[in-house]
RNA sequence: UGGGCCGUCGCCAAGUGGUAAGGCAACGGGUUUUGAUCCCGUCAUUCGUAGGUUCGAAUCCUACCGGCCCAGCCA
């Protein structure tokens, strides 16, 4: 699907209308905007917030967006990564401009640079333990206090920087710091350090640095280099801005990108955090970065959102400065909304209880049915009907409440697509007393009809036992039981031990083998989708991404 | 308690001096061979609080209250 849907509502964002007026004022004719994740872990619905903007800026007005790593600590990174981050990225249905782009590949600009601040006097290296450095930062109430080595000549900087790339030293003995100003009420500018030493392999670049560039000397030259326009980022570099503007007006660029912060993502019942989500990960809670249950890029995807649903999600939260928590309700409706209007309906058993048909006979009736209520371009499948049929246990009920309108003894209701079905005889097992099977009877005159002189409200889907084809169903719920599980302490704490239910005896019409649709929507249960990796010919596996919308359950839930 | 930022309906969020958009949720009602979808309706005399300016304030001023971020050689 285009974007052409959620394009012509954009909303017009603070974001969107500095740029409007920096186009209109003729500051900019085009825009360049990028997305800058550092490869140190899978990507999630906060990224898909900041993924939608940067890309979907450019997209709006005609400009153009970078997708570049941030590749600037090895020791965290990872080529599996990259990988993956550049995969969700596309499969949310954006493309970067030009070759994707890695910090990594402006390390020797970034070390020429470094070396005119020195020889500008406006950086030096400096041999405090991290320790010390710390103490002589000062505190947030109180200023710091120079280092002793903020005098050092350019001469032995320049020296001892060169020393340290050539790998004289180990890691933690030397530092190249800016020289700005130790007493400063923000912390970010008394004498950050810009570069350490790291004997790491990395990546990109294999072994030949031996120091890398931190994050604020790095992102800032790394826009200017790639022309960037606007550099969008999260509300927790606003301090940092000051900085990214000092480094630029100190040295010889071409272009002095405007940082723009907003409001992270936050969901409820859920972490959107790279560094807990890896906790989760390494630790076995879940069964990877792409578990269903996650909110990661990957998780959403296996779980059965679509790209569009996820844009749209991110389009409807809106951008601003504030923080805020959005609710879970609006992802899910993002993508009921979606596939409501394109899955195609099947019906899935998954709790059989066994209905025998007296009065009809030993041959199958295909039934034809349509694959959408109100889309006929989905479709229409053959439902074999039979003697013997499987229907939910849930859709029946021995002493039901009046407001029930689904099976009970002696009452009717219409098998989906089919005949009216009465209940006659409830067949229980001997030793435990548990009801095993149903022997009912249909109104042969009800095919594509309503009964006369009767009213029969309830539906109910239902599959032939003798075609229906066993699967597995994976019934997920939220995985955390509190709202905010990062502010419950330990959210391991808060894990929902039914976040995952697995179903292994479901039964689904035959005709999913013939439908090369991922999504489906099992009728009155909710969207399920293939799963991407354990499915097979052989042994079905479904998972669900939501619940339909249940007032059934809301009414009994207030009882 | 230094600095920065933020407070508009249960949750997001427009609005930037002319008298409170929209979405989600919720709640009524209609349609329905999915208790789904769809459709119709209800849902902030009030914008963190208190003063002030003004014919007129969510929007301007002042004070206060509440929340978030910053003391990585992480990003």
């Amino acid at each position: 699907m285009s974007h052409s849907e959620f394009e012509h509502k954009a909303p017009a964002h603070f974001i969107h209308k500095i740029i409007e007026e920096d186009l209109n004022s003729g500051k900019h004719t085009s825009i360049v905007t990028r997305f800058p994740p550092e490869p140190n872990g899978f990507l999630h619905i906060g990224h898909a917030k900041s993924i939608c903007l940067n890309f979907g800026l450019a997209e709006q007005f005609n400009g153009a967006c970078h997708l570049r790593f941030d590749d600037t600590n090895p020791e965290k990174e990872n080529q599996v990564y990259i990988d993956a981050i550049a995969q969700d990225v596309q499969w949310l249905g954006f493309q970067w401009h030009g070759p994707v782009r890695y910090a990594s590949e402006y390390f020797q600009a970034l070390y020429d640079y470094a070396i005119e601040l020195i020889n500008m006097g406006k950086a030096y290296v400096c041999s405090l333990t991290a320790e010390q450095t710390r103490e002589y930062r000062g505190t947030l109430t109180e200023p710091g206090k120079p280092s002793p080595y903020r005098d050092r000549s350019i001469a032995d900087n320049l020296d001892l920087f060169s020393r340290m790339q050539a790998g004289e030293f180990d890691e933690g003995a030397h530092v190249l710091r800016a020289k700005i100003d130790m007493a400063s009420p923000n912390l970010n500018m008394r004498d950050p350090v810009i570069y350490r030493i790291k004997k790491a392999h990395h990546h990109q670049t294999g072994d030949h640095w031996n120091v890398y560039p931190m994050y604020d000397y790095t992102h800032c030259i790394s826009d200017a280099i790639e022309g960037i326009t606007h550099s969008i980022c999260t509300l927790e570099f606003e301090d940092h801005r000051p900085l990214y503007d000092w480094v630029l007006d100190q040295l010889p660029v071409s272009c002095h990108p405007r940082q723009i912060e907003f409001a992270r993502l936050n969901l409820n019942y859920t972490i959107t955090s790279k560094r807990k989500l890896k906790r989760l990960v390494d630790e076995g809670f879940v069964v990877g970065w792409d578990d269903p249950r996650l909110h990661t890029i990957a998780g959403l995807r296996r779980r059965g959102y679509t790209p569009a649903s996820l844009r749209n999600f991110c389009e409807a939260i809106g951008v601003a400065r504030a923080d805020s928590v959005v609710d879970m309700a609006m992802l899910e409706f993002s993508i009921r909304d979606d596939l409501d209007k394109h899955a195609p309906r099947i019906m899935c058993v998954l709790d059989p209880l066994k209905v025998t048909i007296t009065n009809y006979g030993d041959d199958a009736q295909w039934l034809e049915a349509s694959n959408h209520p109100k889309d006929e371009s989905l479709g229409k499948r053959k439902i074999p009907f039979t003697r013997t049929l499987y229907i939910d246990r849930n859709d029946f009920m021995e002493d039901p409440p009046k407001d029930y309108f689904r099976l009970s003894p002696g009452k009717e209701v219409r098998l989906r697509g089919a005949y009216i079905l009465r209940c006659d005889q409830v067949v229980r097992d001997p030793q435990t007393g548990a009801v095993i099977e149903l022997k009912s009877s249909i109104d042969p005159e009800t095919l594509g009809k309503n009964p006369e002189g009767r009213k029969v409200k309830g539906v109910i889907h239902w599959v032939s036992a003798d075609h229906a084809v066993p699967c597995e169903v994976r019934l997920y719920d939220r995985f955390f039981t509190e709202e905010n599980p990062e502010a419950a302490g330990d959210f391991f704490q808060c894990i929902n031990p039914n976040s995952l239910v697995t179903l292994k005896h479901c039964w689904i019409e035959p005709s999913v083998m013939e439908n090369s649709a991922t999504h489906f929507q099992f009728e009155r249960e909710g969207y399920f989708c293939v799963d991407c990796k354990e499915d097979s010919a052989s042994h079905r596996v479904f998972n669900r991404t939501v619940t339909l919308k249940d007032s059934w359950a809301k009414i009994e839930a207030k009882k």
